[in-house]
DNA sequence: GGCCAAAGTAAGTACTTACTTACCATCGTG
DNA sequence: CACGATGGTAAGTAAGTACTTACTTTGGCC
């Protein structure tokens, strides 16, 4: 196998290890057998484990994985369409959870092992988001259409409803015992319930009487 | 030092560093260090490490740690206040979350380690929550208080909120740079948006022009 | 004082860890 | 065919790792 191949092969079993085992569970032992190679070949494509680790951090972030919130709601913006706004970035978190649970993983071993990853994670995107979402959030409310509240309160709540789903799916109810819902759905549900807790205006609520997603009158009882 | 004594001691140093670094990440060594003796009088105490990591769970839900939501806010349940329901839940677990930031982290670490803490965590606890507070929901669905949608989903973009917002404060940014609140707060404000996002009435909102939490009009501009 | 159990330790054991060294094999090219 | 770069390995090393053993100190009680 070539050398390029050989290393991008080693540095897709890393990040599938580090993210399920953590960095100090992950040995390079088991990373070279999965990768079938001898560990030789391991440190010979990265210096140490450490180098190895940075490297995937550089990979998920330059390759197509990093996505724009901004961009990908770029069009409802200048709509001013609020709905449009959360449902599309909901929506978009929650695909980009989905296909991709290592991620979310990586971060939180890596926050928890205060790696730097995290740091990084936090202010080149965490922050970005605060701060493009807290902007229209200000500017919606100089139009009248949100209510007077600090945006960076709105945007914790929705990223946190966002955020807490996800890990349900990937961390904790894998199984989706507790809530099984599909990312249309729960990008609406999500949107809904924030655009009704900060509009100055009454959304469409129960006047349309269901909006498709099967809210049931009785669920499951125990 | 007495044993039991010493037995205490040594778990409490053993929580506070399993919480830090894992279960991998600690070493016997560190722990009988941190409690000032040789390794093996943790071994003397604790046949093994797992069997020192198993007797912190049972420290955790056994003491005074594990709170009851349920009765913590029995007295709102009966009078149906929803606003003191939502925000009496949201600020004891935000209080619990800040008085014992090492439990957020060891949960978490358990949770990616596949350690059974989580599992019986999520069982015992989280599920109950679901249970009770949906039950609760349902109830007030009936009076006609709440809009049609699956309780589940109020549940999970509710606690979703809180558990972010702690885990913002313990483990993302404890430097509050994104959002600085207070407890009392942060409940209300998001029991403000939920209630706004789920009730078939119109809250206060802007009616009553301000709520005292500062809500500003202009925070900072970067 | 004499005695014994409990509290405590120094120095191991067997094994794993990240990382290295010294060596082989297989090419495409002159 | 020589040959050197490249892909690859077997067998190390030194520093941990969880856990044990054989031993010493301490304190209460007759």
């Amino acid at each position: 196998m070539a050398g390029d191949e050989r290393r991008l092969q080693i540095l897709r079993v890393a990040v599938s290890l580090f993210a399920h085992e953590g960095f100090r569970g992950t040995t390079t032992r088991k990373i070279a057998q999965a990768a079938g190679v001898s560990e030789a070949m391991v440190f010979r494509h990265y210096a140490n484990k450490q180098e190895l680790y940075t490297a995937i951090l550089d990979h998920k972030a330059c390759s197509g994985d990093a996505m724009d919130p901004e961009l990908m709601v770029a069009d409802a913006l200048t709509r001013k369409d609020d709905r449009a706004v959360f449902e599309g970035l909901a929506f978009g978190a929650l695909e980009h959870h989905e296909s991709d649970p290592e991620f979310q993983r990586l971060l939180l071993h890596s926050a928890l092992e205060g790696h730097e990853l995290a740091q990084m994670f936090f202010e080149k995107f965490v922050r970005r988001v605060y701060e493009f979402l807290g902007a229209y959030i200000r500017e919606r409310q100089r139009d009248g259409a949100i209510i007077k509240i600090d945006p960076a309160i709105v945007v914790r709540a929705f990223i946190g409803m966002i955020i807490h789903h996800s890990l349900n799916n990937n961390l904790w109810d894998p199984q989706r015992r507790l809530l099984n819902l599909s990312n249309e759905s729960a990008a609406k549900h999500f949107t809904d319930i924030l655009l009704g807790g900060i509009s100055t205006r009454r959304g469409p609520k129960n006047s349309k009487k269901d909006r498709g997603a099967d809210p049931n009158g009785s669920p499951a009882k125990g």
